[in-house]
DNA sequence: ACCTGAACACCGTTCAAGT
DNA sequence: ACCTGAACACCGTTCAAGT
């Protein structure tokens, strides 16, 4: 006699979604998110492989999120559109420090987002890129500027960049600069 | 009547260091620890306050490479002793690629390395952009240097940049524009 | 003063048993 | 077909007892 699903892929994900960003991902236990869902933690092993595979597909719900928003913000003008991506990832990851961190695959034990859905959101920044400096430097470019973005998104959220000063002012004078660099030559 | 120590604070920092850089994070158990300076793992707490502790003194340790490290590669010549800063910055996290992940706090429960020390490795990177660029946009140029070195090297160590082509050839590119940049203006 | 075994709380995971 | 309690291995940490 079959019993009815009490919860699903879905609710496990979107409660370890809400659990990471609470308390980041040690807080991601599997009898919290269980709890969460109303279910005991031997449950969960019915919808997921283990909890590398429950964060995995955390991440990748992430991953669709950041790829929606970042493609709701091309710009016909590719210079504005270049501005408005990386724009567009540091609010992100201001919004949800945890979630952004997982994708970047900075943590332990969790798998690494899928490469062609990875590829999917650096596709809005491609193609500014590209209308930008041209094809053939274009990946250079995007690499260039998700580089430093990421890099001074990371420090900024791990503190690292503590060494007094505006924030805000150093990113847009980084922004600018790195801008120019990659449109110069 | 006293026993005497079999083991203290360095052994289990640099038994800790092994284990980070054969196995990650995860690897660095109390146990493992224990096991590898022939002692039970309760007597660690007579050493170091916890793991977090103990961990925390595997980031300074680290540091202080990286800058006795850097130190060592200060060139008369500015531009060249930038570049050969950042060429040092990435040598290092090819060696130790867990310690270097370590230092930039990306791991959750590990104590951030102390501000001061963090700045004493900035410290060569600094002067030379002092030189470079004078000293009212020193710090902004030193942070950009920093941020993508920091991004690309994380991006690279965790596979991100697998989007094909030559990464020597992307981070020469990168280190050109992003020297560039900073001169620039 | 340091080391040890025993113990505790917590975690991920498995499994036989329930409906 | 999904859920549960019981159980296991493993981990960090505490503590009383040894020398």
């Amino acid at each position: 006699m079959p019993a009815p699903a009490r919860t699903g892929r879905e609710q496990l994900v979107a409660a370890a979604r809400d659990l990471l960003e609470e308390g980041g991902v040690d807080a991601v236990t599997m009898a919290a998110v269980a709890d969460r869902v109303g279910v005991r933690s031997p449950s969960l092993y019915k919808h997921v492989r283990d909890r590398g595979g429950l964060l995995g597909l955390v991440v990748a719900a992430t991953v669709e999120d950041v790829t929606a928003r970042l493609d709701a913000l091309r710009d016909p003008d590719p210079g504005r559109s270049v501005l408005a991506q990386v724009e567009g990832m540091r609010g992100f990851a201001h919004e949800r420090p945890h979630g952004f961190r997982l994708m970047f695959g900075v943590v332990p034990g969790v798998p690494s987002p899928d490469p062609s859905a990875a590829e999917a959101s650096l596709r809005p920044l491609l193609d500014a890129m590209t209308a930008l400096v041209g094809p053939e430097h274009a990946l250079d470019g995007a690499r260039l500027v998700t580089a430093w973005a990421n890099g001074f998104i990371t420090m900024e959220l791990t503190g690292a960049l503590r060494l007094g000063g505006d924030l805000d002012a150093a990113w847009a004078w980084g922004l600018r600069r790195i801008v120019a660099a990659v449109t110069a030559g």
